[in-house]
DNA sequence: AAATGATTTAAGCAAATGTTTAAATTATAT
DNA sequence: ATATAATTTAAACATTTGCTTAAATCATTT
C-alpha cells in the first residue's frame, strides 16, 4: 500500500525548505520546490494541500527546532549566568548555521504575524516561566540589576540575530570572506556575552576582579 | 507640453512606497500600487520603466533618508559618547515612526545584496570615517574600551532595530497595546543606551559615580 | 497473476502577473 | 482654433502562478 511515502514527502520538504528559506514564501514559487526536489509539481499538492500548508509545516518544523536548543538550555539546572552565556552560545550556532533562518523568521512575522504568535505562545509557557522565575530570584537577591525579563530577552535576540541578518552587508562593507566573517562573529559573541553580563550582573569587586581581570581592573582604581 | 508630470509621479512613488513597505517586493503588485494610488496601472510603466525600477527608486530616496539623518549626527561637533547617544536616538525615532522599514531594508539586503551594497558604499566614505577617527582617538586616550568600529556599529543598529523588528510579536506576546508598545520601547532605548555606554566607556570613578549615580554605585563598594 | 490501492506523471486550467499597445484625452504652442 | 506633444486610459498580450485532473506506474494483497 505505501511505496516509500515518506521518502518523498521528506524530498519535498527539504527543498521547500531550502527554497523558502532562500527567497521567501511569495519569492518561492512551487516549480522551484518541485525542481529542487527533481519531483513532479503535483506531488507537492498530493503530500501538501497548498503551497501555504507546505509552508506551515516547514516553518512550524524549523521554530520548533530552534526553541527546541533554547528550551533545553533554559531547563539544564546552572545559574543564571552561565544560562546566558550558553543562550547566547546556542543563537550564535544557530544562526550561523543557517543565516537565512533570521530573516525567514522576521519575514513571516511581518507576512502573517498571528501564525507566528500562535506557536510561540504554545512554546512560551513551557520553559520562558522557568527562566523568568529564576532572574526574580536573582533580582531579589541583589546579583541582577532589576530589569523585566522581555528586555532580557531582547538583548539576547537582538545581538544575536543581527550580525547574520547584516552578513552579506558587512562581508561586502568590510571587505571579508567567509572565514573574517566567522572570526568576525566569534568576536563579536564574545563581546556581547561581555556587555550583557556586565550590565545585568552587578558586580561583586571581590570575585568580579578575577573573573574578568582586565575588564573589571580599571573599575578598581 | 507637461500637464502635472510631478503631481502624478508623486503619488506612483507615495502609493509604491506604502505597498512595498507593507508587502515587500514580490508581495507587491503593479496593480496594487496602481489601486493605491488611484490611476491606471499603465501609468506605472509610462513614469518608471519596470516594477524593479520603480522599487529601485523608492528604496534609494528611503534609505537616502535614513542615512541622511545618521550623517547629520555625525557631522555635529559633539563629544562621541553624545554621539552615540544621538545615533540611537536617531535609530530610534526613525523606525518608530516607520516600523516596517527595518524588515523591509532586510530584505531587500536578503533579496538582492548588491544592491543595498553599492549605495551603503557610497554613502560610507561621506561620514562613518569620521566616526571611526573620533572612536579610535577616544581608544588612544583611554577613554574607550578597545574596540573595533564594526563592533560598535553593530551594537547600535542590533538594539535599535530589533525591538520594532519584533514589534508585532512583542504586543502580543506580552499583550500590549500601542501605547504599552511605545512605553516599553521607550524603556528600551534607556536601557541600550546605559549598556552600551556603559560597556565601551571606561568609567572614571570619579565622574562616573555622579553622571550614574545609581548604576555605577554598587562598583564603588 | 489479478485486483486493489498508493504513488507519480504529463497535461492543462483558471486566475494573476508584469508589461505593451493603441486609442482617447488633455495641455501647450502657434 | 488647430496642430503638436504629453498624459491617461481601457484592453489585451504573453507568462507565470497555484492547483487539478485523469491517466499511468508501482507496490502489495489475495
Amino acid at each position: 500500500m505505501m511505496k516509500c511515502a515518506s521518502s518523498t514527502e521528506e524530498k519535498i520538504k527539504d527543498a521547500a525548505r531550502k527554497v523558502f528559506l532562500e527567497k521567501g514564501f511569495e519569492g518561492a514559487t512551487t516549480r522551484d520546490i518541485a525542481k529542487e526536489a527533481g519531483l513532479n509539481c503535483a506531488l507537492m499538492n498530493y503530500y501538501f494541500r497548498s503551497k501555504e500548508k507546505l509552508f506551515a509545516t516547514v516553518f512550524e518544523e524549523m521554530l520548533q527546532l530552534f526553541f527546541q536548543g533554547m528550551t533545553t538550555v533554559l531547563h539544564k539546572p546552572i545559574s543564571l549566568k552561565e544560562k546566558l552565556v550558553e543562550l547566547i552560545e546556542h543563537d550564535f550556532q544557530t544562526f550561523k548555521s543557517n543565516p537565512s533562518l533570521c530573516i525567514f523568521i522576521l519575514n513571516e512575522l511581518h507576512r502573517a504575524p498571528d501564525h507566528l504568535v500562535n506557536i510561540i505562545q504554545a512554546a512560551k509557557t513551557q520553559a520562558a516561566l522557568l527562566f523568568e522565575q529564576q532572574l526574580k530570584e536573582a533580582i531579589d537577591q541583589g546579583i541582577v540589576r532589576p530589569v523585566n525579563t522581555h528586555h532580557v530577552l531582547s538583548l539576547l535576540l537582538s545581538n544575536t540575530q543581527f550580525i547574520f541578518l547584516g552578513k552579506a552587508l558587512t562581508m561586502n562593507t568590510w571587505q571579508m570572506n567567509e572565514d573574517d566573517f566567522n572570526t568576525y562573529a566569534e568576536d563579536h559573541k564574545q563581546l556581547i556575552t561581555q556587555m550583557i553580563v556586565n550590565f545585568l550582573f552587578i558586580a561583586d569587586p571581590e570575585i568580579e576582579l578575577r573573573q574578568h581581570g582586565s575588564e573589571s581592573a580599571v573599575l578598581s582604581h
